[in-house]
DNA sequence: ATATCGATTATCT
DNA sequence: GATAATCGATATG
């Protein structure tokens, strides 16, 4: 497959006669047990995989960092409840949280056991499974423009990997059997900008938004620099 | 291209 | 009872 855009972009993997033993390497632990804006900047060019060997595969390509509990905006601000318990816990697993009565969002876990700290994720560029997204999206594929708005916001990512609370609350994305997981990929390093977060009231001025710049898939109003 | 609004529910005050 | 780390549709420039 070829990406119409240019982005130094290798090519979609799955296992297949052509590329055998396809079988990217899980994100250790140790690469979540940091500082949130650390390892925010770290997962832009990553992998998110469902399934594995994988069904779904997708580039992350926005991401947003929540500090914990000094950061007025972060789930975690007020203390640990029932609800964002996972923050608190061991880095490198998924918070999954319900919103605006519609539509989950997708979490990774930071920080060592017992401070708060997460990375939302916001965009990914799809590709592998992009039919079964499409599904899960309900959504028709007709042209290129199209794929954007299968995985370009943090519902919409989340509707296409079939992510919910129940199913995915708490999961361990250091793991491929987890079903939900976190890779490595060969991608030249991006061009990363970091901006203000979406759709906050509290704390809207700190610079914490990690983008690849001119990926097509990043999600926001262009105003957002 | 930007603005506004309604949907719909878990969570917290 | 109010709010929310959003989306899709509609209206307007």
């Amino acid at each position: 497959m070829v990406t119409p855009w240019k982005s130094g972009a290798s090519a979609p993997r799955k296992a297949s006669k052509k590329n055998p033993g396809f079988s990217p390497s899980p994100l250790p632990r140790s690469f979540f047990a940091r500082d949130p804006r650390h390892v925010a900047r770290d997962l832009l060019g990553k992998l998110l995989l469902r399934g594995n060997p994988p069904r779904l595969a997708a580039r992350i390509v926005e991401v947003e960092a929540y500090l914990g509990e000094n950061d007025p905006a972060a789930h975690s601000a007020a203390g640990k409840t029932a609800r964002n318990s996972v923050l608190f816990g061991p880095p490198g697993y998924a918070y999954v949280y319900f919103i605006y009565g519609n539509h989950y969002c997708l979490n990774v876990s930071c920080e060592p056991e017992g401070k708060a700290g997460g990375i939302l994720f916001r965009a990914l560029e799809p590709l592998h499974g992009i039919k079964q997204m499409a599904r899960e999206r309900n959504l028709e594929i007709h042209t290129p423009r199209d794929l954007i708005r299968l995985t370009s916001g943090p519902g919409r990512l989340a509707q296409a990997f079939g992510v919910t609370r129940l199913r995915d609350n708490g999961c361990d994305l250091t793991s491929p059997h987890s079903g939900l997981w976190l890779a490595e990929d060969r991608f030249a390093t991006p061009s990363i900008k970091v901006t203000r977060r979406i759709g906050i009231r509290k704390a809207a001025d700190h610079p914490l938004r990690y983008l690849i710049a001119d990926n097509p898939f990043v999600s926001g109003p262009k105003s957002f620099t």
